[in-house]
RNA sequence: GGGGGAGUGGCGGAACUGGUAGACGCACAGGACUUAAAAUCCUGGGACGGUAACGUCGUGAGGGUUCGAGUCCCUCCUUCCCCA
């Protein structure tokens, strides 16, 4: 390889860059060196660094690119920092995609799977991600699911698993249920089919027992985004109020509805249940209102959620000619039901304020139900023959009996007693999140480890018959359950009592797979239990956790609630699965999400041909603070490929520098020692734009800065004056190592050619001397009346009278305070001095 | 309808605690090298006026606080996300 040389004046060509070489080349050096084995220490302070796993499709785009181009700068330079870095990677590879190939082109599910694992894996080595590959986990293969059927088991004897039948989303192009997660806006959150309503009995995660500690626990995340912790505060919505008890006139059910606002109970003038309400029949059989009710029923059933949620719209009710009785007031009023309530919220019946709430003050005026006013406001005018509109602020209480006149916030606890006291009803909490649903009637997941037996009836597989392996002789038809058609997996001896009986066919939600797949990767190969408890208690929690926003409620608030499960299995200590968040921005190209669908993707692998990985990383770091979406330019790659060049140059160009075993001694005119002075703020600056404030855009650009001025220097001075060599080599060192989170594979090549032998990744980060950091001048602004009227430089640590006095003396200052008061005068030192004028 | 982001040159973005707005990069223009091009290097650049030094305006719009506001407060507009 030739060396460039300076000889007689004439530059002779250095050899170019050419990641096409460097970057096998390192990957294999590294991948034999074992360079990112990870093993626990407690004698080092560890870091778990972790970006969400992949779905393997096979493509790997640039938002994959992204989020591992993130976290592999960040791991990286732990490790030059000098922690104990675990960073894992693996797959998330139950699902649909596989199972629906399967359907049309008749693969198999797991050589399909196996294989996009394959090519992924395969562009994320190009990538030349530091990933400590002998930890990787696919989540389809047994030694993985076997421990998603043993958790299950296990959250079965404590209760937190348990079947229930009851109306559930039912997605009909899925051909399968979901989660209420999993339902957005309706539709299903993986193909937008409206999703409907069916009555099934399946299987169901607890979640609710820990929806108050999923919520406090949010306090404790200080190092997630806001944002992040409101909508999973919005999504379990906990609500306090009372539970109230309606007597049904001549029956003998009692109606309950949760309400935030008991102090409203006065002025109930009707009732409202959801057309699925279970008592609606019941109470409509055999009179003459129950055809009515029944095709109303039926039409209302036959909506959307939004459609029946949306606010705008006016709401539609049926009187079922029943009444109740308000236990306040003792009279009668009737029983309706509506589109507008649904069995989602509270208790699917809800009571009807029509003066003090919106909604229901627009459905007594259209079925002509009478508006009682018990919140009176400022004025007192209010009456529910006049009023316009529902009050819904806070007021003094008016026909509430013994609570007239006391403000109705203030009395709403004794309010509340006095239900209790009366039986009328009692203090509640109403939550939004719902028990998470996890069977799929699908193959590709993983088979719940149940048998049923019509002797015994529920029976769990006994953990020592686990894994329940997923049948192969099985057919693919695109209608029902494919797990059905498998008689081999469907007939089975009861392992009670040994008679005939058939496992279950659901198969469990993917997400459960993703809710504690950080614990196994402490541990993959672990087969006594999900994970060994030793090594998770020593690199749980994950301390840095890097994923795109969409999985802010998901898989977020599920693997919060595994952890928690974990915990109360006395598996792991750990409370949170995730110490800090990082919500990493959409990839965007002209204007839209880069997706297959817009048709504006730019494959990783066409990128990293073109250009190399480290191009591809530093261009996507550089473009955009992480938080925030990314514009793809194709000219703006083309930039970060001119800078890595010029890197290489640079170093190729001054390799005769790196002989020079002196070190740095500071001496030297004032454009060496500025150079040092910049060498050193960028080690300074650098480090804090990666640590603090996790912003490698800033990193990557005051780097730019370093080599620009190292660039300068040469031109200007080049480097045969007195201790000019040795600052341009310890510029250029520093580079290098500062380049190493982003570019490592130029980094290590460079680093090897100045002459050292062990890995860039082995290194120390540079560090900084304060001393240095500091400038020998700082600028200083004069503003006068506001406005930047004159500069001056002056030794950091003058005094303000000094600055002061040395700005007043300018003549531009001069010129414009002469003959005016000087009213004031604002010297902040290092900064500016402010001059106001009369 | 509720909650939360975002809005800065032709473009991506920087400005961290209220203190020189536009760092760094892209695109562009001029120049050097070259027979020519590519690559590379140098120079320029928010707008308007001026040969200039300088002046005026300028961070979505309008108001306010302050010696000083992209940054803080109020009202509004656009846009994205989440929940309805």
């Amino acid at each position: 390889m030739p060396i460039a040389t300076q000889a007689g004046g004439v530059l002779m060509s250095a050899s170019r860059y050419s990641p096409r070489d460097i970057e096998p080349k390192w990957q294999d050096r590294w991948e034999k060196a074992g360079l990112y084995r990870s093993v626990e220490d407690p004698s080092r302070e560890k870091f778990y660094c972790l970006e969400m796993f992949p779905y393997p499709s096979g493509d790997l785009h640039m938002g994959h690119m992204r989020n591992y181009a993130i976290g592999d700068a960040y791991a990286r330079f732990l490790r030059m920092k000098g922690f104990n870095v675990l960073y894992p990677m693996g797959y998330d590879a139950f699902g649909l995609p596989a199972e629906n190939a399967a359907i049309t082109r008749k693969v198999d599910p797991g050589k399909w799977t196996r294989s996009s694992i394959k090519r992924m894996v395969d562009v994320q080595k190009r990538m030349g991600l530091s990933y400590d590959w002998s930890r990787t986990l696919a989540t389809c293969e047994p030694e993985y699911y076997r421990w998603n059927q043993w958790i299950f088991l296990k959250f079965m004897e404590k209760g937190l698993a348990y079947r229930k039948s009851a109306p559930v989303n039912w997605c009909p192009s899925c051909q399968t249920v979901l989660a209420n997660e999993q339902v957005e806006g309706g539709g299903c959150w993986r193909c937008h089919s409206t999703v409907q309503k069916k009555d099934l009995k399946q299987w169901f995660f607890k979640i609710t027992a820990y929806a108050d500690e999923l919520l406090e626990d949010l306090e404790h995340l200080e190092d997630w985004p806001e944002r992040v912790k409101t909508m999973q505060k919005n999504w379990i919505g906990r609500s306090e109020g009372a539970e109230i008890d309606f007597k049904v006139v001549d029956s003998d059910q009692v109606i309950s509805t949760f309400t935030t606002r008991p102090d409203t109970v006065f002025g109930i003038t009707y009732m409202v249940l959801a057309a699925e309400h279970p008592l609606v029949e019941e109470l409509v059989k055999g009179s003459k209102s129950a055809d009515g009710v029944r095709k109303f029923v039926k039409k209302a059933q036959e909506k959307t959620l939004i459609e029946r949620t949306d606010e705008t719209r006016e709401k539609e009710g049926v009187d079922t000619g029943r009444t109740f009785v308000n236990p306040a007031t003792g009279e009668k009023f009737p029983i309706y039901v509506a589109d507008y309530v649904v069995m989602e919220y509270g208790t699917g019946a809800v009571m009807g304020v029509p003066a003090h709430d919106q909604r229901d003050f627009e459905f007594a005026r259209k079925y002509g139900l009478p508006v009682r006013v018990v919140i009176q406001d400022d004025t007192g005018l209010l009456t529910g023959n006049t009023m316009t509109q529902a009050y819904v602020e806070n007021g003094v209480m008016v026909n509430s009996g013994p609570f007239d006149g006391r403000p109705n916030r203030e009395a709403m606890p004794d309010f509340v007693s006095y239900m209790e006291e009366k039986g009328w009803g009692r203090e509640a909490l109403s939550y939004r999140l719902r028990d998470w649903l996890i069977s799929r009637q699908r193959y590709w997941g993983t088979p719940i480890p149940i048998i049923y037996c019509s002797q015994c009836g529920e029976v769990p597989v006994p953990e020592g018959d686990l894994p329940v392996i997923l049948p192969s002789d099985v057919e693919f038809t695109g209608e029902g359950n494919p797990l059905e058609t498998s008689e081999t997996f469907l007939n089975v001896a009861c392992p009670n009592c040994s008679g005939p009986a058939r496992r279950e066919t659901d198969t469990m939600d993917t997400f459960i797979d993703s809710s504690w797949y950080p614990f196994r990767y402490t541990d993959p190969a672990y087969d006594k239990a999900p994970f060994d408890p030793a090594k998770a208690a020593y690199w749980m929690p994950v301390d840095q956790y890097i994923g795109g926003i969409e999985h802010a409620i998901l898989h977020l608030l599920y693997a919060r609630f595994f952890t928690k499960g974990l915990r109360d299995l006395g598996l792991t200590d750990a409370n949170e699965p995730f110490k800090r968040l990082l919500t990493q921005g959409m990839v965007i190209k002209d204007g839209a999400k880069m997706s297959k669908s817009m048709g504006n993707v730019v494959p990783a692998d066409e990128m990293m041909e073109r250009y190399g990985a480290d191009t591809a990383r530093v261009f996507i770091l550089f473009a955009s603070p992480p938080e925030r979406e990314l514009e793809w330019s194709d000219q703006g790659v083309d930039g970060s490929y001119r800078f890595l060049n010029r890197v290489h140059r640079l170093v190729m160009e001054n390799l005769s520098l790196f002989a020079d075993v002196a070190g740095v001694t500071g001496q030297g005119d004032e454009n060496v020692r500025s150079l040092i002075r910049v060498r050193h703020r960028t080690v300074q600056k650098v480090r804090e734009d990666i640590e603090r404030r996790f912003q490698f855009n800033t990193a990557i650009s005051a780097i730019m800065e370093l080599v620009n001025e190292i660039q300068r220097f040469i031109a200007g001075n080049g480097t045969k004056g007195e201790g000019a060599a040795s600052a341009v080599s310890d510029a250029l060192r520093t580079t290098i190592l500062l380049l190493a989170p982003f570019a490592p594979h130029l980094a290590e090549e460079l680093w090897e050619a100045v002459g050292h032998g062990e890995s860039v990744f082995k290194c120390q980060w540079p560090s900084y001397d304060q001393e240095l950091v500091v400038s020998e001048m700082v600028q200083m602004v004069v503003q006068v009346n506001g406005k930047v009227r004159a500069r001056f430089e002056a030794p950091p640590g003058t005094p303000k009278e000094s600055l002061e006095k040395t700005a007043l003396g300018m003549p531009r200052v001069q010129e414009l305070t002469e003959g005016k008061e000087v009213v004031k005068i604002v010297v902040i030192p290092g900064r500016l001095v402010s001059i106001v004028v009369k």
